[in-house]
DNA sequence: GAAGTTTAATGGTCTGACAATTGAATTGAC
DNA sequence: GTCAATTCAATTGTCAGACCATTAAACTTC
């Protein structure tokens, strides 16, 4: 008699299977933002599964950010859209959970911004520029409040990704300059010397992202960057800081 | 008499406050990769709280890639360090989420491989350019087995990633190459021709990084992905396929 | 018509029980 | 003694049912 011959069979808990099926029919038949999803008892109902493994498989979806749940008459469970903060907040855990230093986080912001302000050149609107000339002079006028100036710098940096119109760069982006904002917003490096440079850089940089002039764009951002590093990372080295 | 004033209460969830508890802990004083958490049980008795509510906030931790949980006994919860696989997981639900589209992560593929070529040829250990050397002989033995030849070429990029010792820019560049190969692996454009040249590419950009001329080797690689993303996007431009 | 009240549906939490799983501890055959 | 099989205990996984908290529509009252 022939043996009856098995593969490891893995028994995956009910709940991931729950999960993963809702995921897949919420990306694959992409639902618009805000679809509703049934109610916890309905999923009871229709899937024949505890209460508790309905919920704990939204509670995934939930930190997944693909689901948004709302208690009360005519709340329930709605789906939702991945935005920079639901990609903000897994980087920011990989960084903070593997101890990279402020440092790399400062090379990885090194080695796509610029890339980010060539894009920009090619690819921004009439209606960007604007908001980029509004930025620019909103960095400016905060001059004398460091704490706003460095704030207002962040959006500065944003608002240039942002008219790229690549929005995985841009998140990506988004997420590297919150944390070393973080990282550097307590001691405040920025004196005036360092904050007259900063304005003096936007500036260049605007006109060539103005004339879409690429490569000037992309030159200009890497030497802004690199000075904006160094002084950061003269001024201290630390592991970055924690804030959950 | 003087009215009370209060300001909007926002009553957070039980479990989510729990989870935070507990991420500030194991995020906090650095625990080592596969420290014990108490079990569930152990939770519910420390915090007062139901058990229902210990499990959802596990279930979060578990799903940010914190925490590794084990049934049986001496089994239990143990704490995790988020990979390249969990940020990875995490672009790629933005990604499909967001629908973004095959031209855009090949252009952020473009926008920080260069650097990250540049960073290899600064950072590169012996060990690290033999590895290398390995690799590359490896996607050239695939010549014929177009298949595995995708495989390895996305292996190849990864180790030049490595070598870059940046972990952050290494999670995101091989999440975007799992992403571009999932998505060109099915209509494989890749013609003979266009192995050949990957071959020779991957040849002339191994010789910078062993020279450590980081600009030649920034310069290569650029060239090399324009080619590249160049006949993917001739053969097709899809919305990036889905696979959970 | 506007303000306040009721109400019903929904997610949030709790309790307690049992099933499934796992690896150590024990037992038994030789 | 040694190794294999069995037992056992601790842990997570799942279930069932109840009640609480929240919310916005529906209703009532003025």
């Amino acid at each position: 008699m022939n043996q009856v011959k098995l593969s490891p069979i893995s028994v995956p808990k009910t709940s991931e299977v729950l999960a993963r099926e809702l995921r897949r029919q919420i990306l694959g038949m992409g639902l618009p933002t805000g679809a509703p999803l049934p109610t916890e008892r309905d999923l009871v109902s229709q899937t024949g599964l505890s209460r508790s493994s309905v919920r704990e498989a939204l509670r995934i979806l939930q930190a997944e950010n693909l689901v948004q749940t709302r208690p009360g008459r005519f709340g329930g469970t709605a789906t939702n859209r991945p935005n920079d903060d639901s990609l903000g907040r897994s980087i920011s855990l990989f960084v903070h959970g593997r101890g990279i230093s402020l440092a790399s986080v400062l090379q990885s912001r090194e080695a796509i911004e610029p890339s980010l302000a060539a894009l920009a050149a090619q690819s921004r609107t009439e209606d960007e520029m604007q908001l980029l000339n509004d930025m620019t002079k909103r960095v400016e006028d905060a001059f004398d409040d460091v704490p706003l100036f460095l704030r207002e710098n962040v959006n500065w940096h944003i608002a240039v990704a942002s008219a790229s119109h690549n929005e995985l760069l841009r998140a990506f982006l988004t997420a590297s300059s919150n944390l070393i904002y973080k990282a550097t917003a307590i001691d405040n490096f920025s004196t005036e010397e360092v904050r007259k440079l900063v304005i003096h850089a936007h500036r260049r940089i605007l006109q060539a992202i103005a004339a879409q002039d690429a490569e000037a764009a992309r030159r200009r951002m890497a030497r802004h960057l690199a000075a904006v590093t160094a002084a950061m990372l003269a001024f201290s080295d630390s592991p970055l800081e924690i804030d959950f």
